[in-house]
DNA sequence: GAGTGGTCTAGACCACGCA
DNA sequence: GCGTGGTCTAGACCACTCA
């Protein structure tokens, strides 16, 4: 491996790290079919070895796969590729745009905006991003598809002052995450609830699921000095996004 | 500071590690009252010589305290304690016993079996498990309730070979958590998966939610060696019990 | 016993905030 | 500009698995 990763540090982008990008390209490889479910994974040494970077950021990028999901590791043993049935997978606990998950499960991700319009705030979605009743916000529905099936419906709400006109027309139609990224507002956080909800009310337009069961992720981003940016309501149809959580004491 | 957390290397508890220590306390320290809401903790060096550890083991503590809401951490700035209001939130990512946290929430816990037998583990059980298809399992049917009104039912599959035939009485009616933990097989991680799920066969006898809604928790308990020591299907009744999680990037 | 992951250290340099 | 947290390294030793 001539390419070392620590050479790239000033072309890497915003928010990542070693670790990070060291999981990303393991990711790719096993879903690249590399390491096929069950295989044992190179060794933490041979890794660090290969990809001139230290034990401890191979460790790091291990647990970040481990927390997604993807690898289980057995001490004195190995590393070895999780059987996820080429569902998209993701790790709960990570903080992440659905875009990116989708694209990195290998699939193709794909915004499509329903409906968007500035209106007040309810007063739960006020209390919600800790503004004053009232207070406009831009509201944006919007499916997303991955491979031009619908995995979710979202219904996320903004408050106006963040987004200057000129990104108003990418709301919707590009990553929420990506335009808040561009505005410096990247969220680092969110404060999510989880339920299950049977409802019609939730789709839209054609080939609506057709049980009209999803698993909602109700969450509140803030960014880095904790200030609420965006509360979103998704609903996830269920059976089509797989979601799983490392649970550790 | 003279005592030294690695003096006592050889005392420390199994599944314990430096960095879980020194977050035990520090979140002492907090709740004792010596770090209010917004106080900024001592800088990380600071910490590292006080109680003689590394700088990578404080900020192990550090990010353990983070992510469980305790502190809040500024680049640059430094770590102040959060204002958590005095509610207990309990996040999903914490592995805990549901007995536990309805204790915790002001509940009275109690658990009601409806169905115990042993018999040979289907294929899914087997593959969760680890074990051989048709290894004996215990398989236990029980309901969750706090203050009498049901939380979640439960479907748990436990290999036979764990429990001794002096403990097996217990199952089901004592917390799966207490059992386990009176035999040595504390879980220390649970590999969760969630959906949800509608349907009128989850539920038994009287008092049966009339929605039939349930968030679902499939999880695959597994103690300190990674051995999996107990696979569990919770139907958590929507709207009775609230999951809540921190994501972070 | 060889090889794997688990833990921990000391030290370096970078990026950010704040006065 | 100084102090804070953010990232990364090289190396050490321990605990576990498996042949």
């Amino acid at each position: 491996m001539t390419e070392s990763l620590t050479d790239q540090r000033r072309l890497r982008p915003r928010g990542s790290n070693l670790g990070r990008e060291l999981a990303e390209k393991l990711r790719a490889r096993i879903i690249g079919g590399e390491f096929p479910p069950g295989a044992r994974l190179p060794s933490e040494t041979a890794i660090s070895d290969a990809y001139g970077v230290s034990r401890v950021t191979v460790r790091t990028a291990v647990k970040l796969l481990e927390s997604q999901g993807m690898v289980n590791v057995r001490h004195g043993s190995g590393t070895y590729v999780a059987d996820f049935g080429g569902q998209v997978r993701t790790g709960l606990q990570e903080l992440r745009s659905i875009s990116e998950t989708i694209q990195e499960m290998g699939f193709t991700p794909r915004m499509e905006r329903y409906r968007m319009e500035q209106r007040p705030a309810t007063p739960e979605e006020a209390a919600k991003l800790a503004i004053d009743d009232g207070t406009e916000v831009i509201s944006i529905q919007r499916a997303i598809l991955a491979d031009e099936i619908v995995m979710a419906y979202s219904y996320d709400v903004i408050p106006s002052s963040l987004i200057p006109a000129s990104h108003v027309g990418e709301l919707g139609v590009d990553s929420l995450f990506r335009v808040l990224d561009q505005l410096g507002l990247q969220p680092v956080r969110a404060l999510a609830e989880l339920h299950a909800v049977n409802s019609t009310e939730v789709a839209w337009g054609p080939s609506q699921p057709e049980s009209g069961l999803y698993l909602l992720l109700d969450q509140v981003h803030q960014d880095q000095r904790g200030a609420a940016v965006a509360y979103s309501r998704t609903y996830f149809v269920e059976g089509r996004f797989q979601f799983m959580i490392l649970r550790t004491r």
